[in-house]
DNA sequence: CCTGGTCATGAATCATGCG
DNA sequence: CCGCATGATTCATGACCAG
């Protein structure tokens, strides 16, 4: 099954050095190839999708759809395609820890061929996941259901490793102490997090949300890995993996990209507090951990547990800090009113304008009203 | 691309005969290539997934170890899995209509795998639809994400066919009046549907949810289509199928199941109405030169091309002219509006009493009611 | 400052029938 | 089979502007 070692140890005296934040401009297939075996924790890959379309797409008012038309999403054939993607998949296999563990992004058009090529270069999948977006395009025609998700797959380089990072109880914790599932609900990247030129248009045509990018760094990776792009782009992946204390290697073989996503590093600003750490609780329809990640509670703010009450930190993954204790706003809720138990949607608050304070359930509603809206 | 004509007629004199509800016992291969090509309108496959990976219990036909329940899900290796697969979607492929469409479901075992070869055999993928379960198994062991969902690919049999069946207006009427996605949530199957011995063991491991056909079957079939299943099990596909007064073929190689089927069909009440919205096909094709030739619409009259729009005067064959652009409604609205299209039927407005607009469509809606009368 | 209306746009494999 | 005319078809979100 497996073509390659993986990551083996090279045989010559002279090892590729080991990279950490750097942005490598050039053909991916060559950069990879000349990473250090076995010095990767984590890869993120969003290879080309080979969309193969044909013509051009109007919506009803008669303005056309910018597409994906560049170059590099063009294949002759889908025997083209695999050749290509099982290269890039065995070359990064071989650059990842034995233990360490892929994720691929895709679409219908490209994402069975892809998950073949996985299993094929030897990786065994752990999940898919599916990426359900909360604003796709529509169906302009009314020919298909509208396209409104995309899948990946997340794998283990080495099937017989069963120590790689995944960061269960983190992940409980963020979805509100229940189990995270496989299925993500998540807007698509827009708004002020879309990078855009002077002319308001976009400087990238699949940038991806850093949302997307969060939750895979937190539920896979440690404080102070190195997480592999091998298709950087404007350097999603590398921003997350920065502000979340991960290092990053990134591969773009478009200089203009990799330029802005270079700028683009330069402005990110790690977290103080990375831990992390998971406890059980209460079921709840919105996690805590969806608050923080959509910027609706900051990282580092202070909770405050009523009126002078006892005071605490958010973290990165949705858990509280509060002196010795840590874990759900619910755990450390009890645990600092010597409780048995405590909603801390009810307990604690965040202070806004003018130092009012503001019930998380409160904060809730409000994201609950969004969502629904 | 294609390994074979799709729905080709045979040379042979004797052609096979066209089936419809039908449960056939026996292998999947060779029921599929005695089917008659080119009969089938739509096919929904629940192939074996492939979850057990064992070289040692390989066997050559696939036919049932005794004291193994679960034989006909074990494959050597991917390579066998990847032939097996290949030969059913082929055989689907010859069997169905050219504009016939096929759907297959499966979870990350081997979704990827199934997925390939339906690009490989020919087949056009239109989409690919999760199902999210809203109750799915707990990951006991803490080590994953919860699999919470399971893939579907739905796919034309040949590309250059646009008229495959896709009942868009029934489908949105279905969503609220929103375009249908391609996330469907759905509880698996348990309860009073799920078929059960008398020790209260459940019948077969992977029945389907009942919703679950009945949505695929709305959307892409019409009544009296005839639905293949390859891999009946206990006649899911056949009961929803029957009633929504669609015709079906099944095939099992357990008997066992085949049995449970046949009972469980037999007690199948179809509905006595099968109307869907938009069901009545096609609406006459009305020319605008029809309503000024009936009067509708008066010669001389003057359009008026939305809110204070543009105008343009009606002419006696039913062209119109604005300016110094003459033609169709389409044409002239596109040409005033400076668009390479325009539907002039919802563009253009003519004014009635006390100055009220109604729309161009309106009026040969109401054509079309008085000549149905 | 808030509200409501308008407009732009996002990884998209997005017609059909007649001559 | 090709060419051309007809005419069917959109949801969520954010930016911007007017009041």
């Amino acid at each position: 099954m497996s073509e390659q070692s993986v990551g083996a140890s090279t045989s010559r005296a002279l090892r590729p050095p080991l990279l950490r934040d750097e942005i490598l401009v050039g053909d991916a297939l060559d950069h990879l190839a000349a990473l250090a075996p076995g010095s990767i924790d984590v890869a993120f890959a969003d290879p080309p999708y080979n969309l193969q379309l044909d013509g051009d797409l109007y919506r009803p008012n008669q303005t056309k759809v910018a597409g994906v038309d560049d170059a590099w999403d063009r294949f002759a054939s889908f025997e083209e395609y695999d050749r290509f993607t099982r290269r890039w998949l065995g070359l990064i296999r071989r650059a990842l820890k034995p233990n360490g563990t892929l994720w691929v992004i895709g679409s219908y058009h490209n994402i069975f061929r892809v998950g073949t090529a996985v299993q094929d270069t030897g990786f065994w999948i752990l999940n898919d996941v599916v990426w359900v977006k909360t604003n796709p395009m529509p169906n302009f025609r009314g020919r298909r259901f509208t396209n409104a998700h995309e899948t990946l797959i997340w794998a283990v380089a080495d099937q017989s490793r069963t120590d790689y990072v995944f960061n269960y109880r983190s992940m409980k914790t963020f979805n509100d102490d229940l189990q995270h599932r496989s299925d993500w609900t998540l807007p698509i990247c827009s708004g002020a997090e879309r990078l855009r030129d002077a002319a308001g248009a976009k400087q990238h045509p699949t940038q991806k949300p850093e949302a997307l990018l969060n939750r895979i760094i937190l539920a896979s990776t440690r404080p102070g890995d190195v997480v592999l792009d091998p298709f950087f782009g404007t350097g999603t992946t590398g921003a997350v993996a920065k502000r979340l204390g991960r290092g990053f290697v990134g591969i773009e073989r478009d200089a203009d990209y990799a330029a802005i996503a270079e700028e683009r590093l330069a402005g990110i600003v790690p977290y103080d507090d990375l831990a992390q750490v998971g406890s059980e609780g209460r079921p709840k329809r919105i996690p805590f951990g969806l608050l923080v990640e959509a910027g609706h509670v900051k990282v580092g703010e202070e909770l405050v547990g009523g009126r002078d009450g006892p005071r605490a930190q958010v973290r990165v993954d949705g858990s509280i800090r509060s002196g010795e204790h840590e874990g759900s706003i619910h755990k450390v809720g009890a645990a600092v009113r010597n409780l048995s138990a405590c909603n801390g949607w009810t307990f604690w608050h965040v202070k806004r304008n003018r130092g009012d304070l503001v019930l998380l359930d409160d904060l809730r509603q409000a994201m609950r009203r969004q969502m629904a809206a």
